[in-house]
DNA sequence: TGTACATCAGTGAACGCGCGTTCACTGATGTAC
DNA sequence: TGTACATCAGTGAACGCGCGTTCACTGATGTAC
């Protein structure tokens, strides 16, 4: 390694910005390893602290204080499952859209069964005292986004009938998903956002249930079952957004009503 | 009061016993009260004991440790839930499906919203470290058994066609619900229980992102819409399910697939 | 009915533990002349 | 290039707190004769 070859990176000029960098970086990698042992409430500034083999008030040079860190560690889970599922979404072909929902749904029950307790914090019983703050609500909107691309595509270029024009929802209900108007075309029905948001609740609810236990004693847990079970929910959940494919010869396979 | 009238009750006799029972009840009674305003995590034995104006210690003559404590409050919870479904559900009509099942899912999510910390106790993140024993394992099937027998009552007496013949189910799907199959009559498909499966993750889905704050910018939060928006997942749920009712004129109400 | 003994609910002190956060400090790194 | 000063990462001790659980004890309640 020449000097002229390896210049230090421009943005961090100094020894001392780097080192900083670096070992806030390995804080919360080592919050993460914690967390990912022992659960959220048990996460503690100087069981991190100890981890790095620090003095814990050294930590604060980093973290202004616990729920600093937990906010940091929050943002992180969300970008990391929106990044999951946003790869794994983009490897598709644009137009198979059913393959794109189920990629989307398979990259977030994947990353929330091998991040269970990265998972349980942003998607579990929020951290009594805690309150996020509004930078978390950005990163916590990108896999709901890329369900909603999905669904609002398929009904455009799909020619599903029922989609656009589609059965009307009574006043309050349009009322209460005018908060999403913002993300949805305006040519885009209630109802088709209301699927939308049922089938969102039932793909986090699913994982939820199969993480937290819930399926203990419901779901077989074989070889295979599992994943067979949730395949089968994805491609209903397919079916019951409208994203479901035209089979040629038969009617669309999407609820009438 | 004369004597003879008031005989005390023969289960419990002396003053000791009465008196036992009712330091058990006002524990568990504390213990509720802090779950509500503290959360689970930070339950703990002496405060409790504080609650009670009793030394920590002497709670031990009543509970065997902080585990032990956590089960008793869950199968309180769950037996709590569980009561309030079936007393909803009893009031209905035994003919009107779709009216018995929007009463267990109204009231588990008001069950939820009144009690969010018992609710967040029994569904949500598992307590780390502490994992059910199988006494919580009955308590918890009873609102999925209340659902589960109205679909099945629903499918028998109203002749939806689709609902027990009805499409067929990857083989590996079949295997995955085979721990339902004591639950359920043998003439019913694993498509119907696939369904009410799906229902079912769907409602306690909705209620627990509702209630843990993931609907914040989502559903609105005027007067009623919560409600209209909830009501109309129930309606959309009757339907996949096959509860729904037939539309003298229309093809059945479910799913075709 | 009265007395002697057994039971057991509740006390108070103590054990050893972990926590978040503050603060005066030291010594290495960076900067200006 | 060399020196004087400023910055700031990391230290170590301390603050006050809460926790679960144990243990020898006391005194009231219950029981057997």
């Amino acid at each position: 390694m020449s000097e002229t070859e390896n210049t230090p990176a421009p943005v961090l000029r100094t020894a001392r910005e780097r080192a900083r960098a670096e070992i806030h970086r390995e804080i919360l990698a080592a919050a993460r390893r914690h967390l990912a042992t022992e659960g959220a409430s048990s996460l503690s500034v100087r069981a991190i602290a100890r981890e790095l083999g620090m003095v814990s008030s050294a930590v604060y040079r980093y973290v202004a204080s616990r729920d600093d860190l937990l906010t940091q560690l929050i943002v992180e889970a969300y970008n990391a499952l929106g990044a999951a599922a946003e790869t794994r979404e983009e490897a598709i072909d644009r137009c198979d859209f059913v393959g794109r929902f189920a990629a989307v749904c398979t990259a977030v029950r994947e990353w929330a069964l091998a991040n269970p307790h990265e998972y349980a914090l942003i998607y579990g019983t929020p951290v009594p005292g805690y309150d996020a703050p509004t930078e978390t609500v950005a990163p916590a909107g990108r896999v709901s986004l890329l369900l909603a691309r999905i669904v609002v595509e398929a009904a455009l270029e799909q020619r599903v009938p029922a989609a656009i024009g589609e059965d009307a929802v009574p006043l309050p209900v349009h009322a209460a998903l005018q908060p999403l108007r913002a993300v949805f075309p305006a040519d885009v029905s209630d109802a088709l956002i209301q699927r939308g948001v049922m089938v969102w609740t039932g793909l986090f609810g699913t994982v939820s249930f199969e993480l937290f236990g819930q399926f203990r004693t419901v779901i077989g847990e074989g070889p295979g079952e599992r994943e067979a079970f949730f395949a089968e929910c994805v491609r209903r959940w397919a079916l019951q957004s409208g994203i479901g494919v035209f089979a040629p010869d038969r009617s669309p396979e999407v609820e009438p009503v």
